[in-house]
DNA sequence: CTCAATATCCTGTTTTCAGGGGATTGATTG
DNA sequence: CAATCAATCCCCTGAAAACAGGATATTGAG
């Protein structure tokens, strides 16, 4: 009996894709799909797979969620993300609630075989090009900001004055300008425009 | 014998997906597929397929820009547009570059075959979400701006001052500044946070 | 408990931007 | 041809943001 894989994603084509890819795989057993991941959840009750392979971007929850809540209630279970992005932190944030792999949605049958074996050992795998992508988000990674930084950086980025934000979070209008300066320097930048645009690279607004 | 179709997508998922999803669909003939610009143009000398369901992500040349060739070459083609994104900026370049119609890579069987059916008939197909997206854009379509403005603005997003600006186009820096008022009031906002905000949006930087 | 991080507040000065006006040139187009 | 638009330039004011120095609670992790 094959590791036995279940799917969850809402492009048909990319559940036909991967059964097509996968159907007269050895070693491989296909257990089904779901589209969503409520119904992901009501199949997990009735059966468990070995491996299941997770669209990042479902309909009514994310996968990163989905993830998370799996493997609280099957631990056994391993999840495999699955996503066309090749973004550092969707891969780092499913990794971070306890995929054991991440597969980009142009892989070959061989590295989807190679991921499915790779995770049933125990192991974590990167697609390629995923790799580098953390490799290379090594050196220009995001900065690091506080919750409060981000509150600033949100309204800013929404074209509120430091007087207004001042107003909104019931802080002195020095305050922000602190927090506004702080957020400069952490990105590096040194005006307005700069910030924004970065921000949005990193996806923080 | 049915409507020959061609694939170019550079994600083995989606090419095997939509393969599955038509293999035995009566009145369709599978082609082949390519999975980048270079090997459809290729294809393209020695055969001609009526329908080509064409990404718009491929690895060395946008689909966008391909559909415009393909469709200056073969006049005759019908192209479908293919995407994960149902973003209005891609969907329109696509079909003001000749392209006959746009399937959400969610599209069911169903919706495939249709899609080629009513291109097929000279007529045009949108997905239904990707109409609705459509239609929601047409309220708060993007501003047009002039060739000087965006470069402005380009230069503005990467942070560099009017001064710097003006040094760098060889003009005037009340110039810029004119230019940056116009920005303001096209995009309808008050400051550049705002502007770059709405220009990355609007995916214009 | 201690220390570092965080959030808060202050006073200045200088630079940049926003918003108001008006004007000229050249190209396009009905 | 007249009208329109893009692109250029100019002046002015006040507002906002950036820069340079601080200082002081609070809190959370080790």
């Amino acid at each position: 009996m094959g590791t036995k894989i279940f799917i969850v994603d809402d492009h048909y084509m990319i559940v036909e894709g991967i059964r097509s890819l996968l159907q007269y795989q050895k070693g491989i057993e296909w257990m089904g799909h779901a589209m969503n991941a409520a119904s992901c959840l009501a199949f997990l009750q009735q059966e468990q797979p070995e491996v299941i392979l997770m669209d990042i971007n479902l309909p009514d929850m994310s996968g990163i969620d989905l993830c998370k809540e799996v493997k609280a209630k099957y631990k056994g279970i391993h999840i495999v993300g699955l996503s066309s992005f090749n973004q550092q932190s969707f891969i780092q944030k499913m990794l971070d609630n306890g995929a054991s792999g991440y597969v980009l949605k142009n892989a070959t049958r061989e590295e989807l075989v190679d991921a499915i074996e790779t995770v049933m050992n125990g192991k974590i795998f990167l697609s390629n090009e995923a790799e580098l992508t953390v490799k290379k988000n090594e050196d220009s990674k995001t900065p690091i900001i506080t919750r409060r930084e981000k509150e600033v950086l949100l309204l800013i980025a929404n074209g509120l004055t430091n007087n207004e934000i001042a107003v909104k979070l019931f802080i002195s209008i020095t305050t922000v300008e602190t927090h506004r300066k702080n957020l400069l320097a952490k990105f590096e930048v040194k005006n307005t425009a700069s910030l924004i645009r970065m921000a949005t690279q990193f996806q923080l607004i």
